[in-house]
RNA sequence: GCGUCGAUGGUAGAGUGGUCAAUUACAACAGACUGUAAAUCUGUCGCCCUUCGGGCUACGUUGGUUCAAAUCCAACUCGGCGCA
């Protein structure tokens, strides 16, 4: 039986950081630079594991702890022998380790903010918002129908209205769906609103029963708005979760599930500061326990573009070099760039799949919408490459699929995009190893609009 | 032929004297989506002017009542149903 173990083949002669290498794992091995699609609930939305394998070439799949807790709980995937088994998958996986929730369900409840952040959007934004809902729900009061002496003035009302609507109707806020103390996250539930309460070794023990090969230590995502105080005082709780979560795995042993020994990342943070990335990334580079230490590192976070690039080198530039490293919830194209430029190895994001089921398709040019009327009539395949499964079917086929809500538009989308992105990187590997990155980069994102 | 009910924006279908250019849904037209509360969400959706706002034309047709009509009255046209 296989263990975990990541060796560099090739490193990038033109990026310092950029490499090229293969994560052996118990399940197989995953060649890196590699863009692992998403299943959050143990499946990728829309598409057959079978379908998956044999169209999309992927190496991996990763899958949520939060998500499988809650649906169908940890016990009843531990029994099928992991979430691999369960879905019939048999390649390498990963879990998530809740911490994107906490962050998801929590600050950026409401607000409108992502994983990646605009600055300007989150004031305007609200204000927007709250500006309608005023207006419209004065609209359904109606509250003049009984006033009979009302009738005099339309226009006079118009005026009211118009000079009244801020003040009218105070918009609910939506509430936060977590509370974080230092021994962990209470949740509540997204199906039901009932309480959970996740801690480092909580998160460890489902991630155990979920049976992944490589998995993460429980971490705090916070709000890139958040101040630097409480990026700091939230960057040490996640540390003291990495060291939690590391005892408890090792105290855990194998997954009882698989019978496998798995991997644990911890998980940079520190927001949009470099010195708290330098550090956050040292801290647990050199964290060890009785002679047990990390196997790779996944960096986490929510920040906004023009951040991104400058957080990857410095974390990336402090991380042990040996050791895989994982840029979580990532993965634009030009993002896949950026962090393989500056010495990623591994990416997941659910775009992809969720553009996909949305009715947007990545194309050399740029993101195109198959819901435009223009694609009603156009009879090019949906995908120039023949070793892409939508290339078989016209864009007007595939846009008449999706107003008619079929369910099989989702499916050839979502192998489309899944295809395209996880191709790109591996070209992107190639390009590593033939020492041509920048010139693929230029050629690629020269054409690529968006 | 008589009686009766009905005719509303692309469709269905609210409104039955003044918050009506007209609720809502669907369709249409755009936009958003980055460790998935997402097969979701947002905007536009009579015409014209540059947005706020303003102007014009509109609820089968024509005429009327009224300060004010999709809404009341009359006739007509078309349609459903019942009776001959």
């Amino acid at each position: 039986m296989k263990e975990f173990s990541f060796e560099i083949t090739k490193k990038s002669a033109e990026a310092p950081l950029a490499r090229v290498g293969i994560i052996h794992t118990p399940h197989g091995k995953i060649e890196t630079p590699a863009f692992i699609p998403v299943g959050t609930k143990a499946t990728i939305k829309s598409v057959l594991p079978e379908d998956f394998q044999k169209y999309v070439d992927s190496d991996a799949v990763l899958a949520n702890t939060y998500h499988l807790y809650l649906e169908p709980g940890n016990k009843i995937v531990k029994k099928h022998g992991g979430f691999a088994r369960m879905m019939n998958y048999n390649g390498p996986t990963f879990t998530d380790s809740g911490g994107f929730q906490v962050f998801s369900l929590g600050a950026a409840m409401g607000v409108g903010v992502s994983k990646i952040a605009k600055r300007e959007d989150l004031a305007n934004q609200n204000l927007e918002k709250n500006l309608e809902n005023k207006n419209k729900s004065f609209r359904l009061k109606k509250i003049f129908k009984n006033n009979k002496f009302f009738s005099i003035d339309i226009f006079f009302f118009k005026k009211y209205r118009l000079k009244n609507k801020i003040k009218l109707n105070k918009k609910k806020e939506e509430k936060s769906l977590v509370k974080i103390s230092e021994d962990g996250v209470e949740f509540r539930s997204i199906f039901d609103g009932g309480k959970h309460f996740f801690t480092p070794e909580k998160s460890m023990e489902i991630q155990h029963d979920l049976g992944a090969d490589i998995f993460f230590a429980f971490d705090e995502c916070t709000s890139p708005f958040a101040n630097k105080h409480y990026q700091i005082e939230a960057l040490e709780r996640t540390h003291r979760w990495a060291k939690r979560s590391l005892e408890h795995h090792i105290k855990l042993g194998e997954s009882e599930a698989t019978g496998e020994m798995q991997a644990l990342y911890a998980v940079v943070q520190g927001g949009i500061y470099e010195d708290l990335r330098k550090e956050s990334a040292k801290v647990l580079g050199e964290m060890n326990i009785s002679g047990k230490s990390f196997d790779g590192f996944g960096i986490g976070g929510s920040f906004t573009k023009e951040d991104m690039t400058k957080i990857l080198k410095v974390t990336n530039e402090n991380l042990p070099e040996n050791k895989p490293r994982h840029f979580l919830g990532i993965g634009e194209i030009e993002d896949l760039f950026y962090g393989i430029e500056n010495g990623i190895d591994t990416f997941d994001c659910v775009s992809p799949t969720r553009l996909a089921r949305n009715g947007s398709l990545y194309t050399k040019d740029g993101r195109i919408n198959i819901f435009n009327s223009k694609y009603k009539n156009d009879f090019s395949p949906v995908c120039d490459d023949e070793s892409c499964y939508a290339h078989r079917y016209t864009k007007a086929y595939l846009a008449h699929l999706f107003r008619s809500k079929e369910m099989i538009a989702a499916t050839i989308a979502s192998l489309h995009n899944l295809h395209f992105i996880v191709h790109l990187v591996k070209d992107i590997r190639q390009s590593i190893i033939e020492d041509r990155f920048f010139e693929f980069k230029k050629s690629v994102l020269g054409r690529y609009k968006n």
